[in-house]
DNA sequence: TTCTAGATGTTATATTGTATCATTATCGTA
DNA sequence: TACGATAATGATACAATATAACATCTAGAA
């Protein structure tokens, strides 16, 4: 889970900030207040859910074309992921890390939009890559999204 | 792949039919018709998509609230799959199939929407499933959606 | 036949996502 | 400082996707 607390989103931000240089681009304002939006949702938003929370929590004032654009930005600058499965977006859990991580695998809860973000153990993406390999397909991306009830939200029917 | 030609469109309808008799319900003339929509894409398509399909090649004329109702029966009944990662939808290529099968593996096209349906092997899954339960979420489907390039398509920059 | 539940038709509208062009800000260079 | 180029954002329109709500029809049970 992400830190929501000032003092943590402060920190966020800035370490943000510097990654962005390194990879030799800017985290503007309004980029920041997105990035920002994303720490303080705290769960997967869409587009437009992210444009409330802006406005409502924050006090930014964005149109919801601005925010795409911005959270393909964060995309590309490893500060936000999109999670293809809901069309909704979350930030990075490792904005603070400096190390190289494993492939992501997204939990993310079907009622209330929770995300957790672990890793994948490496035999497993390695067994998922040979299965696509030899079905004549290439990964196009190397995260897993699995749909899940979290333990606040009641499974409909158990499945696992 | 699903086999295309008339005879083998028939011998699934025809199974189809039988399958939901099995569970309580009816593949009435529409939802045959949208089956066959699916079975004649022969790749995954939006609902949208399909009452196109359904108009231009088999002249059956369906409104798209009705592929969605009809699409979310057939979904129910084991006879198509939804993909949540593209929001489209495909004909389970287990139709004529009466065994039990182990969860499947949609190796999905970006590019042109090609649709593998291949086989988790069990311990990916039960790998997959601790993890899960370790971080406090219940699974809420055994399916993987993994986003490919087909060998048809190149793939733009590539990950595997 | 009549009633009922399920299936489908119809319309309206909400939600999500993109295309396009105008405007503004930033920064290197003269 | 002024200028010009590029990146970033604003603003509008619209395409694509999805659902809500209510009307009508149809098959089968009583």
């Amino acid at each position: 889970m992400i830190a929501i607390n000032q003092q943590a989103t402060e920190s966020i931000l800035a370490q943000a900030h510097q990654q962005c240089l390194a990879l030799g681009s800017k985290l503007t304002t309004k980029r920041s207040q997105v990035l920002e939006g994303l720490l303080v949702a705290a769960k997967a938003v869409s587009a437009y859910e992210l444009t409330n929370v802006c406005r409502d929590k924050l006090g930014y004032d964005l149109l919801p074309m601005s925010v795409y654009r911005i959270l393909e930005f964060l995309e590309n600058n490893q500060l936000a992921h999109r999670l293809n499965t809901s069309n909704k977006y979350i930030a990075c859990s490792h904005i603070t890390c400096d190390h190289q991580h494993q492939p992501p695998q997204f939990l993310i809860c079907k009622t209330c939009n929770k995300v957790e973000e672990v890793e994948v153990p490496t035999p497993i993406m390695e067994s998922v890559a040979k299965t696509t390999r030899k079905a004549g397909f290439t990964l196009a991306s190397r995260h897993l999204e699995i749909e899940c009830y979290c333990n606040d939200c009641d499974a409909p029917e158990t499945v696992s």
